[in-house]
RNA sequence: UCCGGCGUAGCUCAAUUGGCAGAGCGGGUGGCUGUUAACCACUAGGUUGUAGGUUCGAGUCCUACCGCCGGAGCCA
């Protein structure tokens, strides 16, 4: 056996005997030359094997190759033009590790819920391994932002003793006899532990027991939530404008052949640089009865008015100062006009809605015990909570981004279900 | 929870007015020395989601249920 090398790196071993390791992706024969298309999870690179070229053996191993049987191939590697990746081996030895019998998902298209069922399967197509590679590159790219600006990444409990804010979106579960709820949001102990540090990030999955049927919806998703103490919330969003832009950037350089395979037209995705539009909640409202929108001011907007507000701009855009009362109670109003939160949303463009929601918080002990109590929430439950007001309180901003909206926009995927290895939706929890 | 749509071969779909259940892909067999979801020929493969009803006759019409899809509501 030669040396193994893996796909991708195909472009170091020019004219070497080498091996791959791998899967059968496809088979294609022409009677006496046979092409294998072999992908070993870097790259996909079709194998020739010509008759009289290998013994008879090998040929006729050929014949036993299906859809997913896993090998070796061993080979000459020789640049071709007419090859995707510019590379093909010619074929000396096949190794067959294990043949597959029936793989279900064949070259052709598929219904949605065939392939749902066999999501442990379908993430080896090269459609959903493209969108997996980027969200990868996401998730890298937001923690290299934070550690690159001297953030600690101190992640935060799934398990949380208290409904935060009512029990209907809660999944709960039972803790040694006692009710214990799947976390929605890692933001409250980001907040103590941005006390800690200064400037901190957690990173990982939260729960919504949502009955949402939506293509912007997950029962299980993830978050990045940073926290930084003495920030404002103009300093909160220019940090998430930044942030966004780094990401994406940072996509369209190293994942452009994904975004090739996935036929994203980058054009817009070029364009996302800082500053992002900002527009006040009035100005937003303005924008939408200009649209000839039926809206109520003081409601939240809901996905059709998202899309409306995004369609305006060709980057995402931020809209700050909501109407407090469809805020949450942590977040402080702005004392000049306090029926306003200081808080932010972060629409991403062509419709993949809020990204983004980030505040500055309540930094002052009364009024937050205050809100508390006006929410009917259980002081008891927020007293560690409150703690962090009564010892050295500082102004301090946050904000969370959804992995999987991130990843549907700019992978331009119009369901977040590809956007996850395995996605969780209120039908669906399998595999 | 509400509104709408769909359910036929392993998969994707077709089947005229209610009148013989069919094609492509995948599988099998054979052919082909440059294929790109290769192609060509042959072949096997069906409780038409489930239960009931109307009818001489139901994939098709009616009722209920189940499942899925899209949307709304809901959604720091």
């Amino acid at each position: 056996m030669a040396q193994i090398i893996r796909i991708s790196e195909s472009g170091k071993y020019e004219n070497q005997e080498v091996t791959i390791q791998g899967w059968l992706y496809n088979k294609r024969s022409s009677g006496k030359i046979r092409f294998l298309l072999v992908r070993d999870g870097s790259a996909i690179i079709q194998c020739v094997v010509v008759k009289n070229e290998v013994s008879e053996d090998v040929f006729e191993r050929t014949e036993l190759l299906t859809q997913e049987t896993s090998l070796r191939v061993t080979g000459k590697l020789v640049a071709d033009k007419r090859a995707p990746i510019g590379y093909e081996l010619h074929v000396s030895d096949i190794e067959i590790i294990q043949i597959a019998q029936d793989y279900p998902i064949t070259p052709k298209e598929h219904g949605v819920d065939f392939l749902m069922d066999h999501r442990h399967l379908w993430i080896r197509s090269k459609r959903q391994h493209a969108i997996l590679r980027i969200r990868h590159e996401i998730i890298k790219a937001a923690q290299d932002f934070f550690n690159n600006r001297d953030f600690i990444k101190v992640d935060s409990p799934i398990f949380t003793p208290n409904a935060a804010e009512g029990t209907t979106t809660l999944f709960k579960t039972d803790y040694f006899g006692s009710p214990a709820y799947l976390t929605q949001s890692g933001q409250l102990y980001a907040e103590a532990a941005c006390m800690a540090f200064g400037r901190v990030y957690c990173f990982g999955p939260t729960f919504r027991a949502e009955k949402s049927k939506t293509r912007r919806h997950l029962t299980e998703f993830w978050m990045i939530e940073p926290e930084v103490a003495f920030f404002d919330l103009q300093d909160d969003m220019q940090l998430a404008e930044e942030f966004v832009s780094y990401i994406v950037q940072t996509v369209l350089k190293n994942r452009k052949q994904e975004l090739e395979t996935l036929e994203r037209d980058t054009t817009k995705l070029e364009k996302v640089s800082p500053p992002f539009p900002k527009i006040h909640y009035n100005e937003a409202v303005e924008i939408l009865k200009k649209n000839g929108v039926e809206f109520t001011y003081g409601d939240d907007f809901g996905g059709a008015d998202e899309t409306v507000l995004s369609d305006q701009f060709e980057k995402p855009v931020i809209v700050h100062h909501y109407p407090a009362e469809v805020k949450a109670f942590y977040m402080k109003r702005d004392p000049e006009e306090p029926q306003f939160a200081l808080a932010m949303d972060m629409l991403a463009p062509e419709g993949y809605g809020e990204i983004i929601g980030g505040s500055q918080r309540e930094d002052d002990y009364d009024t937050l015990l205050q809100r508390i109590r006006e929410h009917n929430l259980s002081e008891e439950a927020f007293k560690w909570y409150l703690d962090l007001r009564k010892y050295g309180s500082v102004p301090h901003s946050g904000f969370g981004l959804g992995i999987e909206r991130t990843v549907a926009w700019i992978t331009g995927v119009k369901h977040v279900r590809e956007t996850i290895p395995f996605p969780r939706l209120m039908q669906r929890i399998y595999p």
